[in-house]
DNA sequence: AATGAATGAGAGTTCATTCAT
DNA sequence: GATGAATGAACTCTCATTCAT
């Protein structure tokens, strides 16, 4: 079996390690406090190869935004395809969303607090592709508002800013050593907005 | 006849004018972004006119939150403390810190983006400000669960933070010019966390 | 009386100390193969002093430039305009750039040699000012072919280019430890240039 | 049939590739300012086929001189060996060498410019058959004095360094899109140290 | 109260070269 | 013959802070 040290530098590729690295130190101290030569220690291999496969700093948290976008992307596409009444969709996806988050609460911390360092027309790219998820996530509010199982008193973008407040705050006070489970946080998140949409 | 240029170096105290510069470029670019050369010369002083009022970067930063959560609390302490039934009172607080917030936007933007630039002390004693805020406005929430007027399903720590959650949220979204005035926003995000705590 | 090191840490003002040791190793071993570090301990200051004074390495290039070209240009005119004939103040004017280029030589070298490194700018403004000294010349020449006592078989133009050729090389051959004063030099160079325009 | 793609990767062989390449980037950009990636990507071929044909990067410009200076000793060679009248191999000599320096403008900005960026021992060659190849164009004029048919006023040495200061300066101001043809200006400038040495 | 020259450590990035394949 | 991942040293430039004045 593989030896497994601390920069993994046995058998996982360069990029992935550098990757890790990256994202654990930049959601450690911060994307401007973290310095390249940090990465490359912790990732156990030197400069040169960090830029023999990423263009600058600034690339790497391009790639950690690329992920986070991806998959969360994914996750709410097949929860609000998925065949069942609009109030358990919209439930299962702001559920999912925050049992995802949690799971890589340092991508999460990341993507909110470091946003502003990408250069300005990465920061459009990822702008554009958060305004996506959001709009895919307003249609569930939406669709449920017409149906009429979900109030209209508020506006559907308002809506989904709210939750995706709560989501965003995760990163600020979950401990994963706290009293409730990923799960337990997450069924009382979407209970809370279900609870707010109730006519 | 005071000579009022950009950096308003004419009648406005120097201490305050350099908050103030440094409040914008911290909201603007974020603190590690921010040379102390940009404040003073935003300013409109010199160094050693800085380092003669703030022992360091970080101290202008610490005023920066001192400032925020004296207001914050003292609003808080306010609202709770009136003389109203407490579904009222909950309601007033809940959306006196949205319109606060959007009328400090800068500082709202700073305040959830740069804590991990505070020296470990100073962050120590941001962190004990913010949980007595924090467990005042819980204590808003178990009053009203307490009364029966509050639904017990969610534990009233989480309550607070979904509502903080979409607080913070606020300078990710929130545009002045956008469609909705700041009143209209804290009411409906009031709304919305009354309606979740309907019973 | 003052101490004078090597690098002159003495008395000479930090900006001067600097130029000076840049001068002499762009000189010697070209604007790209020297750094910052080696210029910074030749002046014997700090490399935060030299950005103190100077923008970057290119605006020391920058300056050399200015400084040699204001010099020529000074020169040029000064010659030109003198009360003597036609002939005597070319030939005065040829034999003056020869004797200053000579006195000057590590600041020759690095003219032709190091044009290309200023940034685009830069470059745009020392070409137009290197134009304006050519046409000066130019016209010293054109007024002799006018009034008959040159010869108009090549064009004024080349014949500029021709005898700023000579002075060009000059970095390359002339050695002060030669057999040659740089006034005797001057005297060959500038009786090849009248002899070439003889009608 | 060849694909014949910008680098020419169909037909030329790679070494006439690298050099071609690396001529054309050094002219235009400078020795140092040419990086051995940049070489590569131009002659379409990996940073190993370079190394594997060049021992290193200064070796390409030792090659780049070797060839310039073969062909202008050869050239030259064959004009002072001719059968004619003194005045005219001189001629002749001094006007090929300028269509020749012409017709490799690239050659002769890299030659006059990149000297320096020689390993010292590379240099020392050079500079030795450079010498040979002034040597034999001084023995020129010393021949033309020692006949009367050239002034002994100005030394040869001088002579020879006045004509390739104006061949050395082509490359700064030559345009080929010019008002003159190269055999233009190779006629007016032999005809220039022709008419300089008239007695 | 305020200046600004100077420091020194460290930032991100580039690059010629090597070597296992 | 040729690859391209990886090195390690050097590069230009930035910055918070100090201190003599």
């Amino acid at each position: 079996m593989a030896r497994t040290t601390d920069g993994d530098s046995g058998t996982t590729p360069v990029p992935q390690r550098l990757l890790a690295a990256a994202t654990r130190l930049f959601a450690d101290r911060g994307y401007d406090r973290t310095s390249v030569q940090d990465i490359v220690e912790a990732a156990g291999v030197t400069k040169g190869a960090l830029y023999h496969y990423f263009g600058s700093k600034d690339d790497l948290l391009h790639e950690i935004y690329g992920r986070v976008l991806r998959l969360q992307q994914e996750r709410l596409d097949a929860f609000a395809d998925a065949d069942a009444p609009v109030e358990q969709r919209l439930r299962d996806a702001a559920a999912d969303v925050v049992v995802t988050t949690i799971a890589n609460l340092d991508d999460a911390a990341i993507f909110f607090r470091s946003m502003h360092q990408l250069s300005p027309e990465k920061l459009k790219q990822v702008r554009a592709e958060r305004r996506r998820y959001h709009e895919r996530f307003r249609a569930l509010v939406e669709e449920g508002q017409a149906a009429g199982v979900f109030s209209t008193a508020t506006p559907a973008d308002l809506v989904v800013d709210y939750h995706f407040g709560s989501v965003h705050h995760l990163s600020t006070w979950y401990r994963p050593d706290g009293s409730m489970t990923p799960q337990q946080v997450a069924d009382h998140l979407a209970d809370l907005l279900l609870r707010a949409l109730r006519p």
